[in-house]
DNA sequence: AATTCAGTCAACCGCGATGGT
DNA sequence: GACCATCGCGGTTGACTGAAT
């Protein structure tokens, strides 16, 4: 329970390793392996601490390692990771090979939060943002319809974007339900089929069709059809799977993600995934009156996320007026 | 050319988890 | 069960670099 009083003790090297250290190190666990992290400086002959040698071997040195830009499939991984697991970044790296924790983090940091909130979403929610900065877009918007002669079309092209949203949850929660959960005797082990893979469902809402009502005892209680799994609140199954998501969608994940998907801060990644998709919702297929109107009866009733979205744009005052 | 500023990323720090005794 | 050593993770820092002024 302790802590590591290696990086406290005195007159060892910190700060930027030069080529001789990695050297060093690199010939070293080639040869042995690193075994114990705290005994291996002094076997390599390193004035560093075991911690730091670790440290410069995973986030540097590991012949795995990839090295260069982030590529767009990378990108949206770790969106799509990141609206499940939150910052778990060495979770995150286990499904992105060759990239490091570290790596993800600081691009995480340094592009896609800063993305995020120019688009108007909660970095860590994945969710559009509610605070005073965030209703600026809105209040732009209005701004522009106000100022446009034919501001009620484009009112209504609003609505029919935010209520596309809506169909397309409602489509994705109809999905869920209508998959089998498979049993699972061990969360740690079992493999589910591709479909039962939020991420691959994800992938089936291109197409708006009509949604079906969600049955009355999904309302009540969304989670009752997965009540059987064990260990609903732990999305940590992700990470003990290597094989999913990064590698083509194969394979999918533990029934686990159900739970992840319900309780993680970003269980509206389906409507992130839209506002960051190349095409505009407008573009999409049109609605049908029954489409939006089953949508809006089963988004407001159920308890996941595009509930809280939907009464979020039921609050916005901005949203009533342009209604 | 010098200075300032912002972005990037390697490395450090502190803490919790885990495993051994 | 208590204690200790070690590992691994996530947050933060600070050096470096290139762009802007």
């Amino acid at each position: 329970m302790g802590r590591s009083p290696c990086c406290d003790e005195s007159g060892l090297k910190k700060g930027p390793w030069t080529p001789e250290e990695d050297e060093k190190l690199i010939k070293y666990i080639q040869k042995h392996g690193h075994g114990s992290w705290r005994a291996l400086p002094k076997l390599a002959g390193l004035n560093r601490c075991g911690k730091s040698c670790r440290l410069r071997w995973t986030n540097y040195l590991r012949p795995d390692i990839k090295r260069g830009k982030f590529s767009q499939e990378e990108e949206q991984t770790i969106l799509n990771l990141h609206s499940i697991l939150g910052n778990k970044w060495s979770a995150i790296a286990t499904h992105l090979p060759g990239r490091t924790d570290n790596e993800i983090k600081n691009f995480w940091n340094t592009h896609l939060k800063k993305k995020l909130i120019q688009m108007g979403f909660d970095p860590m929610t994945h969710r559009p943002r509610t605070d005073i900065f965030s209703t600026l877009p809105h209040l732009l918007a209005l701004a522009n319809l106000i100022d446009n002669p034919s501001w009620e079309e484009q009112a209504m092209r609003h609505l029919q974007a935010e209520a596309l949203q809506m169909a397309r949850l409602n489509q994705y929660l109809h999905t869920l339900l209508h998959h089998q959960p498979p049993p699972f005797p061990n969360t740690t082990t079992t493999h589910v089929p591709a479909d039962m893979s939020p991420f691959n469902l994800l992938s089936h809402l291109e197409t708006p069709a009509a949604p079906p009502s969600l049955p009355a005892t999904f309302l009540q209680d969304p989670l009752a059809p997965f009540s059987h799994l064990p260990d609903l609140q732990a999305p940590c199954s992700v990470v003990n799977d290597q094989s999913s998501l990064s590698k083509g969608g194969g394979v999918g994940h533990q029934g686990s993600d159900f739970g992840a998907m319900e309780n993680s801060p970003g269980s509206s990644s389906p409507w992130l995934r839209q506002n960051l998709s190349p095409s505009p919702p407008s573009a999409a297929a049109p609605l049908t009156e029954n489409s939006i109107t089953n949508t809006v009866d089963a988004c407001s009733t159920s308890s996941y996320g595009g509930a809280q979205m939907w009464s979020d744009l039921l609050d916005d005052p901005i949203f009533h007026e342009i209604a």
